[in-house]
DNA sequence: CCGGTTTAGTTTGCCGGATGAATTTATCCC
DNA sequence: GGGATAAATTCATCCGGCAAACTAAACCGG
């Protein structure tokens, strides 16, 4: 048999890596604080001796991760700490989103700053693949040429979609709301020149807004992410991680069957099924052409065939999320998106079923609770995914700058 | 505000957690590999210095934790490899478990050998914790006097159970099969004197089997393991590690909901209602008494109520595990315990309903397997986990073998 | 039998980077 | 203005991985 040659080098400690992985714990340390620390605090938090912090944070502000901030004029004695902040606009990500009823971009920086952001509303219900990637190009290539000119180095473009997308290979596998399949996102968008020099990472909708919510709560919660848009979307959030499966391919609550036995095929009792918005309208009587406002406005005045077709969804929602639960062990239920909005109304529901049915529910219950992540999440998650390349990394950015 | 104290010390890279972890990579690196390595091929593969790993292998060796073996006698040109092995009967793990119709141990060396073995076959539902315990400890005790007697030194004791375990703190939550509910499992089990020194962690009965399975299939499959015995357990494998989820509470699929309208608690719609041993048996017409080979015998002879109890069994766990699969992105699963058993009889609708339910099945087609991790394979799983012990971090755990 | 070749393992000097103690800097307080 | 106090920097040290040189133990061809 021949050597079966290097299996897994990451592993393995290295100096070299020593200095990298510190870089990251620095930069992470000042980026993910919740007040600006000094180097003294950053080392003590981080078990490293304020010598070598001192080092770190020097190659950060020279990078221009990091700045200083203005001495704080404490009340106490001693030499005043120089608090660290992430820098602002010295490196910007860019996410950007096509969904059913809308396409834009959004560019972050290292301290949460919108950089710019571009919105079209739109139904692409059905819309030629090629004829939309193009005009999120043309969106987004104005974005990029500004962010250069102003000085901002790019960490990368992350496009959110409504969909299974491979995050290995990049390619689209299925939108089934946007009628696409098998589609080379990338090299589409790769074919403009603005964008040449960022191939965009692509992933599954549901997941960058997850990743947006985490970041909005702060302090590395873990819950189940629920996006209802057209279709049912979900992730897995861990210690603030998204949980992306082998694939990128995980949480895809709409897809969970609590329902069987209802038809000839198992899937007619899937979440998207008997909760999506096309399923909520008709049992509400409203036509299929309506909007989620109309849901709302019917609900607001009483109607009866509202209430109940909504309290049918959340009835579905809450046995789906508690299968989830029952699997991943989380202890906490995000709702976006359209139960986001009808948060009032599932609320209670789903937080009953999840009581019921959670095995562990009666030592550790489960919270519910909306979102907060604002509008479009996912462009949002999409962008900071992009400055993760950054945060989990700084030296290796560095080098490919460089390079 | 005050300083935060140490968030996670983890992360920092100190040059001793260099070494130490190095160990841990060369130590893994001869115990997992599938044939006994040299130091040079070793440092091939981990892409270490050949220097380096002969520094890092003589310790192991001192420490006994690794062996050479006699020099292979190869056609080739130049020196020979000398192989490096686990050593036998050096360290062991114990692995314990006590289960609805039986109670036992197992201890197993870094080799993998068995060390030695008792399982005592007895109905235990509804019997008193406090003297299955005290059974137990019987057992185990003197399987650790004579390991210790031998010179073997134990790596640790872990304890499967069927049912709720706070992998954190360690108390027994439910175990609804045996009847118990919020026991001191290890207090109990550490009042006597063998087993004092060695703590049982404690783990779920299916988390411990899934370990062992893992461990088998070698190479890090990533894959949902069902362990059907009286109730029905699940875990997750990642790469090969369990996912154990904040408490350890992950995987448990006997709780998912297939079908959330079937009666007035949606839990009557759970997998365990409809696919767990009584209800199977129930369904074909059998005695509650009855044990699984009698369903078995009956599917034997062409008893139609058997046939059809097991179809509609077999389909609420395709649908349970098409649910898994959405949700973590597993592209195996792997049927234990009773459905080991009715293998034959469940794969095809199983396979038939992921190929159907889970969205990414055209791209990545879903494996089913049967376990091939042997008779009592939590004990086995259990004996691993306490042996992880000493090979996630061997230089940790030599620091406290020596103070 | 002997020197050349090949591969395994060890020795050695080197280097990067973390570390703790000492030093400098900058503030508050009396 | 002179301690007291805390932040930041400097410096000598140490640890551990690394590359290259070296030794060991086999095969081979004459």
């Amino acid at each position: 048999m021949p050597t079966p040659g290097p299996r897994d080098p990451s592993r393995v400690a290295r100096q070299a890596q020593m200095r990298d992985q510190n870089l990251g714990v620095a930069l992470r340390g000042i980026v993910d604080a919740v007040q600006p620390p000094s180097r003294a605090q950053l080392a003590a938090s981080e078990g490293l001796a304020r010598a070598t912090v001192s080092g770190l944070v020097d190659h950060l502000i020279e990078a221009r991760l990091v700045r200083e901030l203005d001495p704080t004029q404490t009340q106490r004695a001693g030499r005043p700490a120089v608090p660290l902040a992430p820098a602002q606009g010295t490196v910007g990500g860019v996410g950007m989103e096509i969904n059913v009823d809308y396409l834009g971009v959004r560019a972050i920086d290292l301290a949460g700053d919108v950089l710019a952001e571009h919105v079209e509303l739109d139904d692409l219900r059905g819309a030629d693949a090629g004829t939309v990637l193009d005009r999120l190009a043309a969106l987004v290539a104005p974005v990029i040429d500004g962010l250069c000119g102003r000085g901002v180095r790019v960490a990368g473009t992350v496009l959110a979609l409504p969909g299974l997308v491979d995050r290995v290979t990049g390619p689209l596998r299925v939108a089934p709301n946007l009628g696409w399949r098998d589609v080379d996102v990338v090299a589409a968008l790769s074919a403009h020149p603005a964008l040449g020099a960022f191939p965009p990472r692509v992933a599954n909708e549901a997941n960058l807004a997850a990743r947006a919510e985490a970041h909005a709560r702060r302090g590395s919660p873990s819950f189940a992410y629920v996006s209802g848009e057209v279709g049912i979307g979900g992730a897995i959030v861990l210690d603030g991680e998204i949980f992306p499966g082998r694939h990128g391919w995980s949480g895809e609550v709409g897809h969970i069957v609590v329902d069987a036995f209802r038809g000839p095929h198992a899937s007619d009792g899937s979440l998207e099924a008997l909760a999506g918005q096309d399923a909520m309208l008709r049992a509400a009587g409203l036509p299929s052409t309506a909007r989620l406002d109309a849901l709302l406005d019917a609900l607001d005045a009483g109607d009866e065939r509202a209430a109940s077709a909504v309290a049918q969804a959340a009835r579905a929602l809450g046995v789906a999320l508690a299968n989830v639960a029952n699997v991943v062990d989380v202890g906490e239920v995000v709702l976006g998106g359209t139960f986001g909005q009808l948060y009032d109304h599932v609320h209670d529901e789903v937080a009953a079923r999840l009581d019921e049915l959670v095995i562990f529910a009666p030592w550790s219950p489960l919270e519910v609770s909306r979102a907060c992540a604002g509008q479009y999440p996912a462009m949002t998650g999409g962008a900071l995914a992009a400055l993760s390349t950054v945060l989990t990394d700084p030296a290796e950015w560095l080098r490919t700058q460089t390079a």
